[in-house]
DNA sequence: GTGATCTGAGAAAAGCTTTTACCAACCATC
DNA sequence: GATGGTTGGTAAAAGCTTTTCTCAGATCAC
């Protein structure tokens, strides 16, 4: 029996007899046969194998997003190569050009931030390039959370669920995220509160909660924090100082970090950005670039989403 | 020119003119041409691609090991598909057919746990396996942390500091490490304290303070604790007692987890796995493996080492 | 029975690199 | 000047699939 006809009856091409068709199919599974995809991708120009690009070396955001996309490739028969380049452009162009070597079919950016760009340039390769969770060049398909409307969210919950004087102890004023959402909380709280900038530790949350605290006139009944790590310092002053959560003040978070959120007591409502959706639909996209697809450039803002856990008190919507 | 030449100077191999050679990569260079690493593959029967097989959805063992591995192959021309297979037999499978498929020259298993198995049979493959933080199979190469001695390490540092009530509050007896670092604890501090089993989570550090202060006699002036979650829920309850951590109660962690380890206040003294090194160990030994050198199979116990923070009190060692 | 159509299968090329074998030219030696 | 050893370079094969082309044989219609 010839090699090519074995070929097509495994890839049910070409006309054959079914019976023939069978066979070839019964002995290759018989014998294990696995095409080898370094011969195809020769042929085919389509190694099926994708880039993740990340300076996000503790893999708070990269992993959830990670999941999102192998999620979405597995079905299609893609892996994908990690590669932690921690803002080291020598270490990034080495990784990209191993990237490039192998042919990958596209290459997903990622990182810990919304407003910076990998140390390395990826704007003029020839292969596609989707950006995730981190800027994006000119012309680019970028994917991130919408932190506005994640931020509105948290704020209207603590409204709707009566509460008022509404602060909001968030990270440096320098990074993106954290203007847009102090910008909707202005919106939606109506500047009744400040907004107490300062850095993503617990301990900072830990600090703003003595300042808030240590103020005269009235107490906060709400606090809106811009991680759950500044949200988890800010319920262990409030404890310490005997104020009850959510009894007297309610705390919400940012970014449903489970380790954190899940642990803290009582474990922290928060607002989640969606993360693995975000990397299934820029795995998606990559794909669809790789394939010819056409797909609109332009940032693409995804909702987040509210998880409701104790730390607010009142109900939560569903379940 | 033809095509065999331009091979040969641009690998420095076979005879040519050193002005030849010295031109042709000039030439490469200025085109910027990239030799397809498939079609080298092909030839080859190397393809410089390992697997990372992994069960660890939050990466928390899994990262630093990735780091290591990556950190150490990156020289060698080496890239690692990353494969997060959440204990689901089906899913792994699907991920080692399609690294096969990919012709990786090695897969490394790694995991959350010292005594698990993957969900998936890697004793047959035609390619090298490596282990690393997982349980092996017979005559495989594994690589393990020696939690022994790194219990050993902390026990010592607690009496070295003049501790004398070590107790032990550490994660569910069935986990071979939990059973590994009590038996280095009995050893070193001679069973003055019980050992209290319970769960990887703050809270159990948190209860077991409660436990160990309600009884009546002397209590414990450190902690030995199984993981920083644990000493972290310990620290919180000794301060909400009013105990001092270092002053009146020396604690000490396990994992080195600096999210939870360095954000905790005080900082806490722990034991770290040295998992980076780990992962290198891990990825040297693959590609040993790939390019045929004998490899000794046997489980590899890596020394832990101690990070002193704030929470023992004593000196540090040095630095 | 013969030409036309169809069917199943094999041959060959292409994809890109590396390696081995080979060849032509050159120099030196006797 | 013939021989032998270098030297610098080319041709070809191999590695594994897929695809296109070709071909032998069979079936069918007239």
């Amino acid at each position: 029996m010839s090699i090519s006809t074995a070929s097509k009856a495994l890839n049910d091409t070409g006309r054959m007899g079914s019976e023939t068709r069978e066979r070839v199919k019964r002995i290759a599974a018989e014998i294990g046969y696995r095409p080898n995809a370094l011969a195809r991708g020769l042929l085919s120009k389509r190694s099926f194998t994708i880039g993740l690009l990340t300076n996000d070396t503790y893999g708070r955001f990269t992993l959830p997003v990670m999941a999102g996309i192998s999620d979405a490739l597995v079905d299609h028969g893609v892996s994908v190569f990690l590669c932690a380049i921690e803002d080291d452009p020598a270490l990034a162009q080495i990784h990209v050009d191993a990237m490039l070597d192998k042919q990958v079919d596209g290459i997903i950016a990622t990182g810990k931030r919304l407003d910076r760009r990998l140390p390395v340039d990826l704007s003029n390769l020839h292969v596609p390039v989707v950006y995730a969770f981190t800027e994006g060049t000119q012309n680019s398909v970028t994917f991130r959370s919408d932190d506005e409307q994640g931020a509105r969210l948290a704020v209207e919950w603590l409204m709707k669920i009566g509460r008022r004087r509404v602060a909001h102890v968030t990270g440096p004023q320098e990074f993106f995220s954290v203007r847009e959402r102090a910008g909707a909380y202005h919106e939606v709280a109506g500047h009744r509160e400040p907004v107490l900038y300062g850095v993503w530790s617990e301990s900072w949350g830990h600090d703003a909660v003595e300042q808030l605290w240590k103020r005269s006139g009235e107490k906060p009944d709400a606090l809106f924090c811009g991680n759950d790590q500044i949200a988890r310092g800010a319920v262990d002053a409030l404890r310490e100082r005997g104020v009850k959560v959510p009894q007297d003040v309610s705390v919400i978070g940012f970014d449903n970090w489970e380790i954190v959120a899940a642990q803290t007591r009582p474990p922290l409502t928060t607002v989640d950005m969606e993360l693995k959706e975000l990397g299934r639909q820029a795995g998606l996209t990559v794909l669809a670039l790789a394939e010819g697809r056409p797909v609109d450039p332009g940032v693409r803002k995804l909702p987040c989403r509210l998880i409701v856990r104790q730390s607010c008190g009142g109900k939560a919507p569903r379940e």
